[in-house]
DNA sequence: AAAAAATAATTACATAATGCAACATTAAAG
DNA sequence: CTTTAATGTTGCATTATGTAATTATTTTTT
């Protein structure tokens, strides 16, 4: 009877169905439709079975069949598939990198913008989050999430960003105990300093990196040497800067001087 | 037993079934699920001892049971997405007569809810609104308007009713000064009162109620007698209730009895 | 634009896994 | 010892999954 505890189970670990549904929302939130033969292959069960999973699924609303597997529920894909064209392959290494960063458990940050969506994105893999956002976007993303909870700072919406600004977001800042946060920007000027389009996004910007135990900002490469008006105040508080190529040598130095690393996402 | 001393790795061959029970209360916060044959080859026990197990759990309300296991517990209440598309129609119509209330430059709150989305739709003719939402779907699809400003007030996300709950959404509401309020509700009860399926909901609602110089409760005829556990407070400082069929007679009497309106939307 | 080919959905049924209940066995306690 | 609580076993009901034939749908080809 002693031997028995020496076996390891071989092949009995069929996935429960309930796990199925998780990991079918969690790729639908993460790429935006599923294929029924990936999945099958993917859980090595019949293309049968996910079809009765994804019908299910579709029954309570959570998603839309399509032939051959899976969309977002409309609504949220509007939210999704804007703006995800330009850098799309750059952003979502960024998503990954920053994810890398991030612990089962942590109080989160988003900021608004693209990139911060592809961190959003790919933070799905990520268990019992707590996520802090101003985008509405990301928000909508994240509360669909099983496993996250979402904390929505509110105020008033900018259009552009979709995403709360001003007075009523910056005072909800400081009431969050945030482990790390990833932050946006407009761009990065020549002499190493995260710049910002609005004196509002840069204030809030400011107060999150000040208040964050880590706070990184995401940038994709067209935004090296860019010059927007406004300085990020106090930037340097950030723990590092993540890119997806090797700003100029310059920039590099210049940053580096100031104190946040830089993080090449690959 | 030799057993105790050949496995010093992993729990002794016979763990006591408190033991058990905070193993699988562990790795379903870790994990969301738990599989009756992972535990039991874990714990060397059999399956009917896990079924035990997570019978008594279940009964205790820790766990929710599935086929072949157990998930985290949560609980029900027919989720978001799965009402939107019920009574669309009618929906509908009692947004296009709540629009009817709402002038030009007004400044409107929209609770959440599939109603109040029908409305926000209908609301698209009106010029220089000023809407204030807990809703992300609600905020998302106005600040797309142009000459619409959205307020979002911020707070915990309601999974289910993807908008903000708590105490900082009911905070935010102090700060506006509203003239038309348009809000959701779980059912309408035979004597004539609006009630709601949660605490802070109906608390939320009866201070926008209060707030707002005029609240109209929607509701589609599908509420009519249908019970939920909460009152919501002082109700009748509404100023109407809109269906979109006349109620049964008694039902009409107590509500305009206590105070509110009832219009019926075509 | 129509026909043909390929892919996917549906249906119906077979098989395997799980659930359940009754009873047997073991381990601990008095 | 006997008693009691916990666990194991067995047989059968139920549920989930797999398979295969058929029907739709999409894509490709002409």
């Amino acid at each position: 009877m002693i031997a028995d505890i020496a076996m390891s189970d071989s092949q009995n670990a069929r996935a429960l169905a309930p796990r199925r549904h998780a990991e079918i929302l969690r790729r639908l939130a993460a790429d935006g439709t599923v294929g029924i033969t990936e999945l099958a292959d993917f859980f090595d069960v019949s293309r049968q079975t996910i079809r009765r999973d994804l019908k299910l699924l579709a029954e309570r609303g959570q998603l839309d069949l399509v032939h051959g597997g899976a969309t977002l529920f409309e609504p949220i894909e509007a939210a999704f598939t804007e703006r995800r064209e330009e850098n799309a392959g750059a952003k979502a290494a960024i998503g990954r990198a920053a994810a890398g960063l991030v612990r089962d458990g942590m109080v989160v940050f988003l900021d608004s913008g693209t990139t911060t969506l592809a961190v959003a994105q790919a933070l799905s893999e990520r268990k019992n989050l707590t996520i802090c956002t101003t985008s509405l976007s990301i928000a909508l993303l994240m509360c669909r999430q099983p496993q996250v909870r979402v904390h929505m700072l509110g105020g008033e919406i900018d259009p552009d960003e979709e995403a709360a600004v001003g007075i009523d977001a910056l005072e909800a800042i400081r009431h969050f105990r945030v482990d790390v946060a990833f932050l946006g920007g407009g761009g990065l000027s020549p002499d190493g300093e995260v710049t910002d389009f609005t004196r509002s996004g840069a204030e809030q910007r400011s107060r999150m990196a000040g208040t964050a135990a880590k706070a990184y900002f995401v940038l994709d490469s067209s935004k090296f040497g860019r010059l927007t008006p406004l300085r990020i105040p106090r930037f340097e508080q950030a723990a590092g800067v993540i890119v997806d190529r090797r700003p100029p040598e310059a920039i590099c130095e210049a940053l580096e001087r100031r104190g946040p690393v830089v993080i090449v996402a690959t």
